[in-house]
DNA sequence: AAGCCGGGGAT
DNA sequence: ATCCCAGGCTT
């Protein structure tokens, strides 16, 4: 056959999608497409890209942002830690490197939120440094064509598999090369009903082959399911006024904001809410948002100032509610607003 | 090695 | 209902 490297680009070619961040080579765009593409699909992070962009368009703007203002730009994208580690990187750079982006894999490497596949996507973009990413696509990609049934989130999978794409790259164009690897799997080699018949490599598929395509790659790590009982207290001691607090715990959204909460082993009534504080709570509403390993049973309640204290929750700020949009809000408080019209609020 | 960290789309 | 997405950090 052709060579594999050769018949990828050729491929690539003629079917690669035209993304913003493939028309440039500065690392920090770079960079930050990246980062807002850890676990999120290209149509779901292009509006925070250009949004990033917009707002901090070179290093030194980013590292002299508030982290406030970061988390409220990634406001609804998810894992929070990106964007707190987005940010500290950033003043890394303008610090250590004197606003320098890093041109060394080593160095990449050292950057806070930056892994082995970041820092393998940015040195082969931006300078053209020969080091293979492997990511979900990739994973799924060599684990058909070669038959390789290691579960790719293990240890031994991770090294056979990055060998593997090593061994594979095409030295003399790592960047198309590395682009051209997650194309096909995110176009042809796909997580569910592949598109085989439009593979320019089915024939040297060892999956295809074998009819083991529904069974690769394998994974071996189960994810469990916590779940959690929130109660969210909306308190207008006056109007336009409202009360939130900043989530501080190494939890989930460490750093967000949110009504006054409190969390239980169970979910709690109205009644039971109402004798516990001796004054008036409605209930508002009830939701589930269902995480990667947690289901957050979530009810809001109307209720007074007074009943927060006797609740034993005091770590709470009197915001002026057209000033929520100042804050960064998880997903499920910015729901909750926005079906309630909150004046002021708009998710933007 | 295992657990944790989100929101959304596809099937 | 389940899986997966241009993964990385912490324990």
């Amino acid at each position: 056959m052709t060579d594999f490297g050769t018949r990828l680009l050729e491929w690539y070619h003629n079917n690669y999608r035209s993304l913003p961040w493939r028309q440039t080579t500065d690392p920090y765009k770079i960079w930050i497409s990246e980062i807002i593409l850890q676990q999120t699909r290209v149509a779901q992070g292009m509006d925070y890209y250009h949004r990033f962009i917009d707002n901090f368009p070179n290093v030194q703007s980013l590292a002299a942002a508030k982290e406030d203002q970061v988390l409220r730009l990634w406001q609804g994208l998810g894992y929070y830690s990106r964007a707190r580690n987005l940010h500290y990187a950033a003043k890394t750079i303008v610090e250590k490197h004197n606003a320098k982006f890093p041109n060394t894999y080593k160095e990449i490497l050292q950057l806070k939120g930056v892994g082995p596949y970041t820092a393998a996507a940015i040195a082969s973009f931006a300078f053209k440094l020969p080091y293979a990413v492997l990511d979900g696509n990739v994973y799924r990609f060599l684990a058909r064509l070669k038959g390789i049934d290691t579960p790719i989130d293990s240890n031994e999978g991770k090294k056979r598999f990055t060998e593997l794409a090593n061994v594979l790259l095409n030295k003399k164009d790592p960047a198309h090369h590395n682009q051209a690897m997650m194309e096909m799997g995110a176009i042809i080699c796909k997580a569910q009903s592949p598109e085989c018949d439009q593979c320019p490599f089915q024939s040297n598929c060892a999956a295809f082959q074998t009819g083991q395509i529904n069974f690769l790659p394998v994974k071996s790590k189960k994810i469990l399911q916590r779940h959690r009982y929130f109660h969210y207290f909306l308190v207008h001691p006056e109007k336009d006024n409202v009360l939130i607090q900043q989530r501080n715990a190494k939890d989930i959204w460490q750093n967000l904001y949110q009504l006054p909460l409190l969390e239980a082993d169970k979910k709690l009534s109205v009644n039971h809410l109402k004798k516990t504080t001796n004054a008036e709570v409605k209930l508002l509403k009830e939701t589930k948002h269902i995480l990667s390993h947690q289901v957050i049973h979530s009810r809001f309640f109307s209720t007074s100032v007074q009943a927060l204290t006797k609740l034993g929750i005091d770590n709470y700020q009197k915001i002026k509610t057209q000033n929520c949009i100042e804050y960064a809000f998880p997903q499920l408080v910015v729901n909750f607003f926005n079906e309630q019209q909150m004046p002021g609020y708009k998710n933007e």
